[in-house]
DNA sequence: CTTGATACCTTGTCACGCAAGGTATCGGGT
DNA sequence: ACCCGATACCTTGCGTGACAAGGTATCAAG
């Protein structure tokens, strides 16, 4: 009666999708948040979900072991801090090191970016690039059953 | 004697960087290519080397493995064809099924830059966000010290 | 006293990218 | 004749980030 979750392999696709082609932007969603001024993690949670209309949501179980990587790293400092509550929170900060590190990633994603949309632009152009100089072998061609 | 490979757990970091930050993005952009007219495997390697200054480049063992997912999911279909040579080449073709793929992964891509886009404006500007009501707690407060 | 929000954490699974390896054909060089 | 590099296809195994799912503890409402 209540087995009737989803069979179809190729129809939550759109999640591990969404995942995949996020991967690596999460630490640069996040140095860049701190790079304005420090947070503690679960303030980041929901900056990163109001922001970008939740396109760079991420969950608990992804940001925690991210900022103990990146703070074994040296990218990042934390420090708790119990401002009058019983609870303290764990505050981090942007290291010199970790703001070096982010200029390089923002490079990165600014090169992919420029790629993907290099890539998709000549798209309607493209009919042939140099290889060995044939031109019009692929382009009429229908001998190809099945 | 000859065990001097790289020891510094840090700097060949930009090579995984790298490699985090574009997953997902091959998949977009083999169907980008794919899209506008049928290519074998070979071939693909060398025209997304060619294109968006080598940023997309992708190694063997990514995309042949890639192609099969793709064919198995329906998103391609494979060709051997021989044109008079004797080893014959492994031609794909977008399906139907795959173009609107296509679409969907763009779209999500796009979804993404914007996102990040976003992000980046926004963080010279952001000071509060509307959790519950408080407005003057965490923009007025400088009683943090170190 | 139970529920939900806050706030931190961990373990195990999944899927991708790639290094490294393998096969086979073909055109040159020497 | 031989080897080498390019072409062209393929595989297995490792590393890694995202996340589901779980856990702890505080606190305010109901």
């Amino acid at each position: 009666m209540s087995e009737d979750m989803e069979t179809t392999p190729g129809s939550a696709t759109i999640a591990r999708l969404r995942r995949e082609l996020a991967r690596g932007t999460t630490e640069l969603a996040v140095l860049s948040v701190l790079s304005v001024r420090r947070r503690y993690g679960y303030e980041l949670l929901k900056v990163l979900r109001e922001t970008g209309e939740g396109v760079l949501e991420v969950k608990e179980g992804t940001l925690y072991p991210l900022l103990h990587r990146l703070e074994d790293s040296g990218h990042i400092r934390a420090s708790w801090e119990a401002e009058g509550r019983a609870r303290p929170r764990k505050y981090y900060v942007l290291t010199p090191d970790g703001r070096a590190y982010l200029g390089m990633l923002r490079a990165e994603w600014g090169g992919l970016v420029d790629g993907m949309r290099q890539l998709l632009d000549t798209l309607g152009e493209v009919q042939e690039w140099p290889t060995s100089g044939r031109s019009s072998t692929t382009t009429r061609k229908e001998s190809d059953a099945t």
